[in-house]
DNA sequence: AGATATTAAGATATTTTTATCCTATTTAAA
DNA sequence: TTTAAATAGGATAAAAATATCTTAATATCT
């Protein structure tokens, strides 16, 4: 079973992720892509993916081409990467860690996600 | 079955569900608190907790009394808000729309919490 | 009535996040 | 070799979130 799992992403990861996914697959392809091509079908701001994707180039979760003709484009084996590193590369683990909330039953242990339903303050 | 979420909210919002969970936890042995010790117990900035508790109060959350021995408490009425209410309140509902990852499969209907696990890029 | 302790409210300050600008560097095509 | 098109990198700007300050209003105790 899977565990479902609702985050809010900072825009700056939200971005990344659309644009990784859009260049993995244009990659699928032997497609290298260009941040305006990307802006465009991910609906970001150019000039800001640019910045986020030299990040994560920078990091070595993509490749970059300088040039014209130029772009990003994301190998067979960098495309095993996981959602989560790359959140984790942009946001931190914060995320994974704690119930926000900071009850006192969440711990490492029982990293608490916050039980939300109809739970409510007076029980 | 319990659908668990986790979520990653607000600095705001995080000091808000701590404060009404404390203040309704007081409120039950009928102790008003001020928010010195409100403050104390959640570890949030003082005033700004009080900011926060303040608009809270507006909106009919919790009560809250002027004067020397006063601060603030909850009905038992109003212990039967939600800390969903309260989330939607001050950090809105876009949490509970959309999956952050503005993908395809995403939708109204289908609003997609954000399946994390192992998924791959390339897959 | 006076002193003290509390919330209310509006203004302001600080920090972080999001976004843009400008110039340099690189590459390929003409 | 020149030109055009692309990323790289550093600086800056704008907006939003977080936090604090100051004064006013209110309530309680002595």
């Amino acid at each position: 079973m899977w565990l479902q799992l609702m985050f809010m992403l900072s825009k700056t990861c939200e971005y990344a992720l659309r644009a990784m996914i859009y260049v993995a697959q244009q990659s699928r392809n032997g497609k290298v892509v260009n941040i305006k091509e990307i802006s465009e079908n991910i609906d970001s701001p150019e000039l800001f993916i640019g910045k986020i994707l030299q990040g994560l180039s920078k990091q070595g979760f993509l490749k970059s081409s300088k040039g014209r003709y130029g772009g990003f484009f994301i190998s067979e084996k960098d495309a095993k990467t996981s959602l989560a590193d790359i959140i984790i590369a942009i946001d931190g683990d914060k995320m994974f860690k704690g119930c926000g909330v900071g009850l006192a039953y969440c711990s490492d242990i029982n990293p608490a996600p916050f039980i939300m339903n109809i739970k409510q303050l007076g029980v």
